[in-house]
DNA sequence: CGGTCTCTTGACGGAGTTCAAAGCTAGTGG
DNA sequence: CCACTAGCTTTGAACTCCGTCAAGAGACCG
């Protein structure tokens, strides 16, 4: 109760929570933390405000952070052969990303992270998150579930993609995320989709 | 020296290594086993013998099971709105399979789950790796880098998937894995590679 | 306002699907 | 161990979804 109400009164206020309590905050919907490991975290988290457009990491350079985004968005993509750009993936609040294979082995990334709005995110390289993992027991079943929720759903998006239509694989997504579909410029959303920005365009027309 | 004997000297008598065996000497893989973490494992985990087509989950069951393939090759798929049956995901010696989202949730399988081949497999339902990932933390970190390691192979392939025509895509799936192409059914591959088994018939034609 | 991104429109083309039928192959039972 | 059959693979022709290209209309930001 007397927590809901400061809660509110920060909101009101317009204070920030301080960002590494936001992930505190996350962290607590899945495992225990202790106070102490709050502080640890604190210790070796670092936070970041990035503009729209700015890039967090270009291809060909290693990729060693693992980004929590606070607030706004991000999105990983790619440059394919014919030279346009393909989001693979995005990320907004409370999720995280990162170029797994190249931030696993240290190798350099195939992909851009950019930021897609104005963003706040909280930045975990990898010898961090390495220590951290060891130190916190919470932290190692933490990110076995994440990991764990984020193959599942890398699992159903293969299946909507094998399973429908572009025109489909639209309104089904537009039906997951009424919000999101308006929230990034169009040609990201279609690249995304893995259909043309052209096409998208007139999938929308049919549907208005 | 002691024990590369022993291994070499089942081998050649054809005496196989226990199944459990095999899982452990894969986890030890990736972090260290106790004595004692094994004989729970050994007391917990379920050891299957299954015959070629045989079905370990059909749809709109639960699926209260992960597969770790011990020798021999399942794989999970769906049918889709035509009716045809759409290959999500292979898996092969040392591999785990399952629909994630029901095996999280506890709720009904979306998919099928079939052997390809005759397999002997451990399975894991849902209480008793809950049990080992509580009891020993390396089964906490060691199922943290599987599923991190599933996750990135995902987000690799779904870029495959966006950047290369049907024809590029199985010359490079033939590429990564030379030998698995004649292991499967052609029908089969084809669906998981995102064609139709008659174009995968012409493909394969022009690159005889 | 001007310039640069972004989105829309429409004509055309091609990669891949669909359907049907004919070859193969492997598994099964006699 | 052969013969039969069901299931798998190949072939080819017609078709379609969606990509490509180019040009114009909005929209956003300094």
């Amino acid at each position: 109760m007397l927590r809901d109400d400061l809660d509110s009164l920060r909101a009101k206020r317009n204070i920030y929570m301080e960002p590494i309590h936001r992930l505190v905050k996350h962290l607590e919907r899945f495992v225990p933390i202790q106070e102490s490991d709050v502080a640890l975290l604190q210790k070796h988290i670092g936070s970041v405000r990035v503009s729209k457009k700015e890039h967090l990491v270009e291809p060909l350079q290693p990729c060693t952070d693992h980004y929590f985004v606070v607030e706004g968005c991000l999105r990983m993509y790619f440059f394919n052969e014919k030279g346009d750009e393909q989001t693979v993936q995005f990320a907004i609040e409370n999720w995280w990303i990162t170029d797994h294979a190249a931030f696993m082995q240290g190798g350099d990334s195939l992909f851009c992270i950019q930021a897609v709005e104005q963003s706040t995110l909280l930045t975990l390289n990898r010898q961090v998150q390495e220590e951290l993992l060891q130190k916190i027991p919470s932290m190692e079943r933490y990110f076995r579930i994440i990991y764990q929720r984020a193959y599942a759903a890398a699992q159903y998006r293969m299946r909507v993609r094998q399973d429908y239509s572009g025109e489909d694989i639209y309104l089904s997504f537009k039906k997951s995320y009424p919000d999101f579909v308006d929230r990034v410029p169009q040609y990201m959303l279609a690249s995304y989709l893995g259909i043309t920005p052209e096409y998208l365009s007139a999938v929308k027309k049919r549907h208005a």
